[in-house]
DNA sequence: AATGAATGAGAATTCATTCAT
DNA sequence: AATGAATGAATTCTCATTCAT
């Protein structure tokens, strides 16, 4: 059992790289199965085909991105703090899963066929833990309530993708990281209940809440 | 002669079609040919190989672009309007050519043998209009003069780029143009030599530089 | 009408310098087109097709062969030294004609389809020449009347088609002409009345060698 | 392990009767498949490509020529006697392997690219037999000495190389052992250090008479 | 469960031949 | 007569998927 999924794991690992060197039609299964280390056949025992492979990376490597995720906010108290781990984390990420990246932003976002499958959803539900942040930064009053939640999370979520997704584009060329301290204050500046005023905070924010 | 570049221009458009609908090694040869009404081996009277077509995409595009730009900037006066009149063109442009879009933004940008292209440098140069712009502000005094003006255009070509990028990548969900204040204003004011008040526009711009 | 010649003319020379090069697979119509500097279809009005174009060469050089044999021949008497001009003739013709030669030893002999050939029966009938030679010197008592004419002119052009054969073979890196006088002392030996030289088994070696 | 060694050593066999029959660009992998009885895919699990495929084959037969020529030479003694069954041998392999003389002869050695393979250089190894008679025989005193026993070989293999050749080209009309006895004795007499037999052009006209 | 040989559909590309101008 | 654009059949090669062992 232990040794099944194990070798599942290694499998997708292998995929996430081939997957992540590519394009999906320009990867092989046969290049995944050499760098699994199995035989072209026992890929198919453990996945469908090469689409239901391709889709099951996500699964994957969503449930280790909210585990990990967990474990970094733990200790951390304050809406604002969370928000900052979050943003940290998620950069940290995409910076230490640069094929995953890829393969997420570049390659499954834009095929038409992904929005039906259940990793999509799955995705979808896997940022709950930014709304719950979200909630407890209202309640405990640091977070402006006349804002949307769900508007918020997409905001907060559109920007770290596309500072991700530049990041790849432009060939991984600078340190994503880079980026952090600029979107945390942007990001907080836009939702703190405190002044901090004239900033074009808001006017920033609804140019890329447009735009994500 | 002109029956041969319309026969040239219509496999042309068959392949932006076929293209920018999905990726180059998903899309085939064989289909383009059935699109452009015309035998694959046609194809191969036209261009040298598949990615010799591919690559001639942003050359035709290209040329379209300039000459249709000139047309709209002409009888306008003054940098600021010059420049909105060529944020507004740019938007339109790709509005209008989505096709194209997805070929020039999601897939030829990323691909690496791209870059060694002649395509790839004509695609450069074909920028120099905005760069003249940049210089009769400069000239005239509305533009600071303390600003490099190919860091202005790196600027203006990064915004511009990114929100067709995004666009694209959502899905063409929305409407383009409905960007096209903010982001002229966004820019107009970061250049402006006078004060057009505090708002984030430095910052903004910033953020975004380092972004592009 | 000698203008068509001429053309027609052209569009051979420039199958010989095709056919020549590579295969006849390998050659290509629009190729011989290219160096014949007319259209592809041109050659169609000249030619039933492909095959038929390459089959035409042998007639059209076999021709100028015998023309210009008869010109070397003029003023020449006896048996021998008209065939001594033989073998130098045909030594000379493919030295000068190495394109013709590997179309006619390399490619065409071995082609099942040439033996059916028109040309392959004109081929045959060009050889008459040697045959009158033959019945010249067995008449006037200097070759031996108890040979076979046609086993004679099989002997002639045999070794000779063996030479150029494998001179093209090795790649044309050394004279043709060079083999000139062993041929010529092998055969005129080899069907002379009067006593013979010593050359025998030794002589026969060193010519192998230097052959192979 | 058998089983895949002999399904390669079919589809071999298929390539040597279709590469055997036509050119290497006349003759195709479907064919060749045909043939096999495999899938056209099944050939390139084993060849890398066709030109791949065309190369193999020489090594293959090489081996085969090596090791049957081993069990012939079993036995015998003397180098003259041994020369003899070499000699014997290498007409009967070739008799009895027409395709595959076709293939080297006709074919291979023609080609350009052929001088830089492997099995180019594999086949020149494969000769040393050869030259282990030829020490042989002057270690015991019946081979001359004063023969540099490399353009000995060269010698004999050319002969032979020369007659294979001819016997193709003229489209394997005659028996091929019927050169045996003369070659044999061309070849042994010229390089014997006793006295030589009364041969000479004669018999020497009649080979020739024979072969061409 | 794992294998990997075998498959065959499909892709890019070439080129002899035709035919409207 | 000459052209050369258009054709489409044929060829090599790739690779996801299956299935007997």
């Amino acid at each position: 059992m232990s040794k099944k999924a194990a070798k599942r794991e290694s499998i997708l690992q292998a995929a996430i790289e081939v997957f992540g060197h590519g394009s999906f039609k320009n990867s092989s299964i046969s290049e995944i199965a050499r760098r699994a280390d199995v035989a072209e056949g026992t890929i198919y025992q453990y996945f469908k085909n090469k689409e239901d492979l391709f889709f099951s990376i996500p699964v994957e490597k969503t449930v280790e991105f909210c585990e990990e995720l967990d474990l970094h906010l733990q200790g951390i108290t304050g809406a604002f703090n969370k928000i900052r781990k979050f943003i940290w984390y998620y950069l940290y990420f995409f910076k230490t899963n640069p094929g995953y990246g890829r393969i997420l932003m570049l390659e499954m976002r834009v095929t038409r066929s992904f929005v039906k499958t259940k990793t999509y959803n799955f995705l979808r539900k896997s940022t709950s833990r930014i709304l719950e942040i979200i909630r407890e930064g209202q309640d405990d009053g640091t977070i402006r309530k006349d804002v949307n939640i769900y508007v918020l999370r997409q905001l907060i979520l559109g920007v770290l993708e596309h500072i991700v997704t530049r990041w790849l584009l432009k060939g991984e060329k600078y340190d994503l990281m880079e980026c952090y301290e600029d979107i945390s204050r942007l990001v907080i500046d836009g939702i703190s209940i405190s002044g901090r005023v004239e900033m074009g905070g808001g006017s920033s924010a609804i140019y890329l809440n447009k735009l994500e």
